[in-house]
DNA sequence: ATGGGAATGAAAATCATTTTCATTTGTGCT
DNA sequence: AGCACAAATGAAAATGATTTTCATTCCCAT
């Protein structure tokens, strides 16, 4: 397995922290870095499963990846500008636990994204 | 400009009102229906042109279409042998609704997954 | 029948992402 | 230093969804 190439994520930290894995690259090109496309799509890997990175879908289907904060959260994204807003989902663990518990589900995990049009869109 | 072809809609009913064009297109092949992949394409994007359907992306990137106001369920899938159940997310729409609406978005859906290990697994 | 626009679909093009694999780099050991 | 072995790298090929191209077929009003 490999380990999260550094310069990768002070990229993405200089691209605002929210840049799909095209651009990284392009960004680092540009700036004389030198590096493979294949390791900034692993190093994003491995920052998404160390869970230092979070990774989003555009409209296009095209992913993206910025800095999370620590805590577990969700996100409120709109459709029109891409604009996300971090929320908190206390009603979404209970109703995960309560439904995992009644199908018998162990180790349980989730997702949950709320998207739609912000006031400025 | 192109019409959307009627029985891609009755084979998205059929599926449950939820399933990618790779899906729909299969099924429809499944079932001896004559019909290029070109077409279930078309006829998807002038559904979600006409508001008929919905577009959000799975996990992978993904386009799933489901029908409009539809009564949507959510899915309780094992990490281990792929199972899934279908759930109810009452809690869950609440939540949107209202973290929506604190944030003052519109026009708003959601997408919520749980994964864990199945008691089989 | 016939002319023209809409619908169709096979095949090629596109684009993000993943995989393969040979090469380079780093690290610990003697 | 010299050696061995694991991890990291990146070019190129493979994959898979989606879009585009374009020639053909269908349908409908004249």
């Amino acid at each position: 397995m490999s380990r999260s190439n550094p310069r990768v994520l002070s990229t993405l930290e200089r691209a605002g922290g929210f840049a799909s894995a095209q651009e990284i690259y392009r960004l680092m090109q540009r700036e004389g870095e030198s590096i493979g496309l294949t390791t900034v799509y692993r190093s994003l890997q491995s920052l998404v499963n160390d869970k230092i990175v979070d990774v989003l879908r555009r409209d296009d289907g095209e992913a993206i990846y910025r800095l999370c904060g620590d805590a577990h959260h969700h996100h409120l994204v709109c459709k029109g500008c891409g604009d996300t807003v971090e929320i908190e989902g206390g009603a979404i663990e209970k109703w995960a636990k309560v439904m995992a518990e009644e199908h018998g589900f162990r180790e349980v995990g989730h997702t949950a994204e709320i998207f739609g049009l912000c006031s400025k869109c």
